[in-house]
DNA sequence: GCACGAATAT
DNA sequence: CATATTCGTG
């Protein structure tokens, strides 16, 4: 858009004159009866201000179409203005054209631009389809966010399987909302293989450090996606696609020394959350409990505790910006920074005895959309009640303990962590 | 020695 | 940021 060529540019304005009125002018002012010119000018006016209606619609999309529009329309006006002022007619030798029609075609460089079309062509691309569906397509605002309310319905709703990791280029754990912000898509949308993201489809490499390093990706899913060109370097052990034993996994750990990222799909999320409801809320609930009730292959304590911990987190701080706790919200899916959480554990009431949900897929969750970027909006409810319990969390956070270095001088415990 | 929570590293 | 590891404790 910036790139509109100088005779386009409004400063030219008075001065431009596409061809095609060029050439009308032209006719016109062999026009010798001064009313059949203004009549014949009013014509053609009338004619380009409609066509000026038409892509109205599309103004945006076509600003040059509507600037040669407008520009001619103003010519037009002004001459058969003046005609009639003058009665007479010299005038038109002003618009008359340097170039010659026939030029139109290759002429100037930046010829592509409109400035060869007449004002029909003009309108025609208009309502050309392609246009139209430029337009259309440059209007992705909502688009995005259809987009992400979409896939992320999906999730929702059919998340039997492969989830995230897979589905989605980068994907992360769990839903990746923000990822797709309009741009970011072009990214390789390596739909390498499927990796069951599911059950714990931890996928199985373990590129990590090293490729990590690399590419500094955050990306943990498409981290573990095995054979993407980042990880091509880790490729001496292609993960094992799937469900990789335990054993196995162990052994690649062993092997690169740090374990491989677990991917939380939303399905794993979700279990986790039934998980966290049945055993009575995150504060209560603990990893072996939760990794217990998961009932995920491969799932070990550590990761269960660090995704409860981070859980904890998001969940109990609530934005000070108060209310907003609706009763509504409850049962509600939080989404912050882009990840969404399903803080459905209202186990506050019914939940938490029935088993009934175990195994059934959670009932409907739904969005709280919070794409403000901005941090948090965790939908605690449950968490509310959680905080009266949250008696023990309070000294916990209150971590200020400055001394605990020192006490850690003194205990010196030497012994397993160190190795 | 295990399980946790918190802190820190990646 | 999200996840992994480490640390200090009970």
């Amino acid at each position: 858009m910036g790139l509109v060529p100088p005779e386009l540019s409004l400063d030219f304005r008075p001065n431009f004159v596409p061809k095609t009125i060029t050439n009308f002018l032209r006719e016109v002012s062999l026009i010798g009866n001064v009313s059949d010119k203004v009549s014949k000018l009013d014509a053609f006016v009338k004619g380009l201000e409609e066509e000026m209606k038409k892509i109205d619609a599309f103004k945006r999309e076509l600003p040059l179409c509507m600037l040669l529009l407008n520009d001619a329309i103003l010519v037009l006006k002004e001459e058969s203005t003046q005609c009639m002022a003058r009665n007479v007619e010299p005038v038109l030798e002003e618009f008359i054209p340097l170039k010659n029609k026939e030029e139109d075609n290759h002429s100037e460089e930046d010829g592509s631009l409109i400035t060869t079309k007449k004002e029909e062509d003009c309108n025609n691309d208009c309502n050309n389809n392609k246009d139209k569906k430029n337009w259309m397509s440059s209007v992705q605002l909502w688009n995005i966010d259809g987009d992400y309310c979409s896939s992320d319905h999906k999730l929702d709703t059919k998340r039997n399987d492969e989830d995230p990791c897979k589905s989605r280029g980068g994907g992360r754990g769990f839903m990746p909302f923000k990822a797709n912000l309009g741009f970011a898509a072009r990214k390789e949308e390596k739909q390498e293989i499927p990796v069951h993201g599911l059950t714990l489809s931890t996928p199985g490499i373990k590129n990590l450090k090293e490729e990590s390093s690399s590419t500094g990706s955050r990306n943990s899913c498409s981290r573990a996606v095995p054979f993407s060109a980042t990880n091509a370097r880790s490729s001496f052990q292609s993960a094992p696609p799937v469900g990789l034993s335990n054993h196995l996994q162990q052994h690649q750990q062993q092997q690169t020394g740090r374990k491989q990222r677990r991917c939380w799909s939303p399905e794993l999320h979700r279990r986790f959350v039934n998980a966290l409801q049945q055993l009575g809320g995150s504060q209560v609930a603990t990893p072996k409990q939760i990794r217990d009730l998961m009932q995920v292959d491969g799932l070990t304590n550590d990761e269960v505790k660090s995704h409860l911990q981070k859980y904890r987190l998001h969940t109990r701080r609530l934005p000070a910006t108060t209310t907003t706790t609706t009763p509504a919200n409850q049962s509600g899916l939080v989404l912050g920074g882009g990840h969404a959480w399903m803080c459905q554990d209202q186990f506050g009431e019914s939940s938490k005895g029935s088993s009934s949900q175990s195994g059934s897929p959670q009932g409907p969750l739904q969005l709280a959309t919070n794409t403000g970027g901005t941090s948090t909006t965790w939908c605690e409810s449950m968490e509310d009640d959680e905080d009266a319990k949250s008696e023990c969390y309070s000294w916990k956070s209150h971590v200020q303990k400055p001394s605990k270095n020192n006490w850690k001088s003194h205990v010196q415990k030497p012994s397993k962590n160190n190795v």
